[in-house]
DNA sequence: CAATAATCACTACAAATGTAGAGTTTCGAT
DNA sequence: ATCGAAACTCTACATTTGTAGTGATTATTG
């Protein structure tokens, strides 16, 4: 059935993304996959012969769940905005941001790995430029929140310093900042 | 000679961080390792057998040139503080940091490749937290110099934002921020 | 129910990789 | 000059990986 084969497709993506997140981009082999997504040896060859392949479908379904986790806080957001006022809403911001870096650190290092493939291998910039579009997403909105539209640093760059910190926070390098820290962070890119 | 020795060794190391800057962490093979460096084949697996040797003494390296650069640059601002006050100096630092992403792109690639296999392998934790320090001590000049050692934010946590917008121009994500940009930045991590 | 196609599971194989060990060269000390 | 060791190079091999292909199973259609 087509649903059938469409589950076992995520699941395998699902899997490549957890691999790429734990073992690195060198730790997805088509058996690992299989192994990985609890099918038999082969599965991962049958619906993706060709790695590269393998990477970019892995790639757009990663983007795909990253736009569908800023729907979601969008949808969420647009309640606190209305009910608390906007203060309220910009420190829910930064703490919206803390918060998916707790929970989407899988996506977050999966990411960054294929970020970083993309940049190196030419046939993946398409890959690359797309997960950087998923990206920009939430960011987009929590900086327009915060600055209302007027933020002095470019779009890509406010995504390029939230990213750093997460990053910093999931490889252990150094402690979760405080909400405090973060809002401070996003207020300054703000003309004054 | 000894001389001899050390000059292998050393070509091999840079060999192997140009590699992870290039190719990836998966780019890293003995025999690469063996072509990038111009050496016949063998050379690699005769100094470094294991592979996990290989990558630690290559972090080791790249955490010894990350501190090398770093002495020279504040060497080099020490005389800008001097001859044109603090203010320039501030500029310079932004200029400094956005410097050393174009000319240490290679460095930064690596460097990150290194600690995200850092923050999945047990035995290499100990790598991730020596390139983590290595990273820390221009930032840390920098910050200190912008906010007169009354930084509101961690200094890793400054680390995570620079490395961040760096990362994200080192993997053509966006545009090369500008030096008003990165100083609006710095300049928010002071208390105000 | 039959048969035909789609879906899946398994085997096979060439290329690449980590690693070991056997040769070979270089070089200093006697 | 010769010996011995250190430094180096090359070959070999088991394992892993990408990928193709072949057989089995399931679903679908007439």
């Amino acid at each position: 059935m087509s649903t059938q084969v469409k589950d076992r497709r995520t699941a395998i993506l699902d899997a490549v993304i957890q691999l790429l997140a734990e073992k690195g981009l060198s730790g997805v082999t088509h058996r690992a996959a299989d192994m990985q997504a609890g099918l038999p040896q082969g599965s991962t060859t049958y619906y993706f012969p060709k790695k590269t392949a393998l990477l970019r479908e892995a790639a757009a379904h990663l983007a795909l769940e990253l736009e569908k986790d800023c729907d979601d806080l969008q949808i969420a957001f647009a309640d606190v905005v209305a009910k608390q006022g906007m203060e309220a809403a910009i420190d829910r911001a930064a703490q919206g941001l803390l918060a998916s870096a707790d929970k989407g650190r899988e996506l977050l290092l999966a990411r960054i790995e294929l970020t970083l493939a993309a940049a190196r291998d030419e046939d993946l910039s398409d890959v690359g430029e797309r997960l950087s579009v998923a990206a920009r997403r939430p960011i987009e909105f929590f900086v327009n929140l915060v600055t209302g539209g007027r933020n002095t640093v470019p779009m890509e760059t406010c995504v390029g310093l939230i990213d750093g910190i997460a990053l910093m926070y999931a490889t252990g390098q150094g402690p979760k900042p405080t909400v405090a820290q973060v809002s401070t962070v996003l207020r300054s890119l703000t003309i004054d």
